[in-house]
DNA sequence: CGACCATTTGATTGCTGTCAATCAGGGTGG
DNA sequence: CCACCCTGATTGACAGCAATCAAATGGTCG
């Protein structure tokens, strides 16, 4: 039976093995077009900036990633944007909001996303029968607490250098975990500056001030070709807590 | 089979309905003192201030709420702290952590508690073997998941103002749905000001301002004997966002 | 080339934190 | 019963971080 509660990161000696078989391993890469059927699951592929469902309005379908990036966010009736979650390949969104009710947020791509899409109904008759399939969906609602949470922790008592330094770490760790890619070697980073502020509740230009600031001090660069922490000892030492051991645990 | 997902609040015309049978519905009041056992569960007893586990320690139980209050926070080195969730009877926590490693929060008592603790391992076999249980857990987890979330709006994108609002009206409705009370009827409040600011990323000082104010415009009333909410429709009018029916939609 | 988006930067405003002092209520011990 | 103390609430003065507004830059795409 699988693990409970896997981690996202898991403890600093254990090196993190993400859990992601709530559907099957993601297909290999290039035979999905469009969209296709395999083995009686929908994949649907959403251009960027599309919506995989939208807020307010019901949704009837659980998503799994299998490629891209979306963002979780609830919007204001004044506009105000607030980030919820980003998700990469691996992570479910759609579970969590009354069946049949409004959505309280929405979902959408920041990439060109490939998702396998199966309907609520289904998905919980699935847990009904199948008790690895919950096992490993409770593993994911565990993991997406424990990001919320530690978002929360971001906005409310860190100021804005500890939260977008904090912010970078956890998805280039995200990042690294999925695509297996070396520490201190660029990554693909599509969230835009006001992406990054939306979801610690900054604005756009105070995200470019602070991103000036670390890269100043020579711990990371980030533009349009991605994002590369140089220096992961110096960003953890602003954080305010221990987060060691992550950053370099998985090299080659 | 339980629904899934059912939310805390639900939609606006739907009463809610609280799903609490993770683990039986909490016995009757006045028979349980310090620890006892019933039916092999372990009941236990802390008193207020107490932690049920702690930060940064190795946490083997899953704590059902019986009676009384409990925070989730979390605590950075310079001692900052972030309160993540408030928990009521019903709730669970102790569950989103690294069985073995260290939690990522601690839980105190906010009042005297009582709460049915079972240890992880067992946890997981229930889930296992009873396909009712796990859907009972992932509607928990689903609400914890949705708490977060209106929180990170609160603290990301509203005012002062608009966030102690809106988590006191999420608060009161989530009490009056335990405890039945009528609307407009003073209920039990136990965070203090510094705590509702710990929740909310603000100083006491600023939450004693902000309610002064929601006091002045007659909103709400809120001292040591409860509180109560006078004007459920300004106080949603503030908020940003539609909150309406649930205020007032369960009267005796 | 022109439109557009994202980034960058500066000047100013303002919300909220910090610090400090005071007040009020409840509990305890004499 | 009263003095004392401790916690939490309250209020004011001041400082600071980040928002807002605005303008300029640069890259991409049609």
């Amino acid at each position: 039976m699988p693990r409970l509660m896997a981690l996202r990161g898991g403890p600093a000696d254990v090196p993190p093995i993400p859990r992601r078989h709530v559907f099957d391993p993601p297909p290999a890469e290039g035979i999905l077009t469009g969209r296709t059927r395999a083995v009686g699951r929908e994949y649907r592929f959403f251009a960027s900036g599309a919506e995989l469902f939208a807020q307010d309005r019901s949704n009837e379908d659980v998503f799994t990633l299998v490629e891209g990036w979306v963002s979780l966010h609830h919007i204001l009736e004044d506009g105000r944007r607030q980030i919820l979650e980003f998700l990469l390949p691996g992570d479910i969104c759609g579970l969590v909001s009354p069946p049949g009710g409004p959505a309280q947020h929405a979902a959408e791509a920041l990439t060109d996303v490939t998702a396998v899409v199966i309907p609520q109904s289904q998905f919980v008759s699935m847990l009904a029968t199948n008790a690895d399939y919950a096992a490993s969906v409770i593993d994911r609602l565990s993991g997406s607490i424990l990001a919320a949470h530690e978002s929360l922790v971001d906005i409310g008592r860190r100021n804005a250098l500890e939260a977008v330094a904090h912010l970078l770490f956890r998805l280039d760790r995200r990042v690294r975990e999925i695509g297996g890619a070396v520490p201190g070697r660029t990554v693909d980073f599509p969230p835009t500056q006001e992406q990054l502020g939306d979801a610690l509740g900054l604005s756009a230009a105070h995200v470019c001030r602070t991103l000036r600031v670390l890269r100043e001090r020579g711990i990371l660069s980030l533009d349009r070709h991605g994002l590369c922490i140089h220096d992961p000892d110096a960003l953890c030492r602003m954080l305010g807590q221990d987060e060691r051991g992550t950053g370099a645990a998985h090299a080659e």
